[in-house]
DNA sequence: CGCATTTGACCCGCGC
DNA sequence: GCGCGGGTCAAATGCG
């Protein structure tokens, strides 16, 4: 176990470190997983509570949060108010596409012979059945769970996160060589997804954005809560410290996501505590290290605040 | 064989 | 109304 290591907000170049429009008050203590506080102005959903984890397990991102200026993000604010209260209603709704009529064909040349039209038909009755449930999904607006975004300074782009995801779908974004992925919590009960995306403005950034929350324990969590949750990764000391704020090019990132709130971690999300093996962690860990700025001389005192937000992302819009 | 990924098609919302 | 971009679906494909 490492001992604590005080960090004060206003100590690292505050001014360009963080931008003006997510703010941030108070004192927080860097430690190996516990007591990393950082106040806000109000109270709202935090990036475990969305995800709800943090009914499984202690996490240091509980009592971690990053709250928007209202001015700024109104817009964003308003989205997420509405659909703070929405529950998460499971997208699974179970479609029998089996032909209700059936009509038993006992000839197979008869079968032969009908099916080009019943191809036809087929794809009529499907058009008609999405027709129909269409109005169900959408006469209601479509309604947002809230995002979480979060920027991981990361060589992969999929980072384990403790849960398992199943990529669903993968958009090329406009103006970006990048492409977006989309991904989905493989728990059937959980409607939970995730999109990926590395930034523009850097691409060694990868940003994560979580919709929904879970309903149910990281699978990882299950296994090695205990053990994650007492052995941080003491030669990285990130997992903490790394949680910090939107730098200024990367506030269009927020816009981008569409997150409500959203973290920048530019060493990896893998330590936090919750995750499953802490050797999957240290490893991963130790892989994402290396594309960090180097922490120069604030290291020891600041952990690595200066990863955080590493000089080429502080450059002006 | 079961599950995950890929990828083109499709749907929907929004701005013009 | 139309076009564009984001998001999702689902068949095809890959992989262990």
């Amino acid at each position: 176990m490492e001992g604590k290591r005080s960090v004060k907000m206003e100590d690292p170049n505050p001014s360009s470190l963080f931008s003006d429009r997510y703010l941030v008050s108070g004192n927080y203590s860097l430690t190996g997983l516990e007591d990393f506080t950082i106040d806000g102005e109000n109270g709202s959903l935090g990036f475990m509570e969305l995800l709800g984890v943090q009914d499984y397990g202690p996490s240091v991102l509980d009592m971690l949060q990053v709250i928007p200026n209202q001015n700024q993000t109104s817009t964003v604010d308003q989205e997420s108010s509405e659909v703070l209260n929405t529950p998460a209603t499971p997208n699974f709704s179970s479609i029998s596409s089996e032909s209700s009529g059936g009509g038993g064909q006992n000839d197979e040349q008869a079968k032969e012979v009908v099916d080009e039209e019943d191809d036809e038909e087929e794809e009529e009755q499907k058009q008609k059945i999405k027709k129909q449930l269409k109005p169900n999904k959408t006469s209601q607006k479509r309604q947002r769970e809230p995002r979480f975004a979060f920027m991981t300074k990361s060589e992969v782009d999929h980072l384990e996160d403790g849960y398992r995801w199943r990529k669903y779908g993968q958009k090329a974004v406009k103006n970006s060589p990048f492409p977006r992925s989309y991904y989905r919590c493989t728990n059937a009960s959980c409607s939970v997804k995730k999109r990926i995306e590395r930034s523009l403005n850097d691409p060694t950034i990868v940003m994560t954005t979580y919709e929904g929350q879970h309903t149910h324990p990281s699978p990882l969590m299950s296994r090695a809560n205990t053990a994650a949750a007492l052995i941080p990764c003491s030669g990285f000391s990130t997992g903490a410290s790394t949680a910090t704020f939107m730098p200024s090019p990367l506030q269009m990132s927020l816009s981008s996501v569409g997150a409500d709130q959203v973290y920048c971690n530019y060493s990896t999300p893998l330590n936090f505590g919750f995750m499953g093996s802490t050797n999957i962690n240290c490893a991963a860990i130790a892989n994402q290290k290396r594309f960090c700025t180097p922490p120069s001389a604030l290291i020891t005192d600041y952990g690595l605040l200066q990863d955080i937000v590493p000089s080429t992302v502080r450059k002006e819009e």
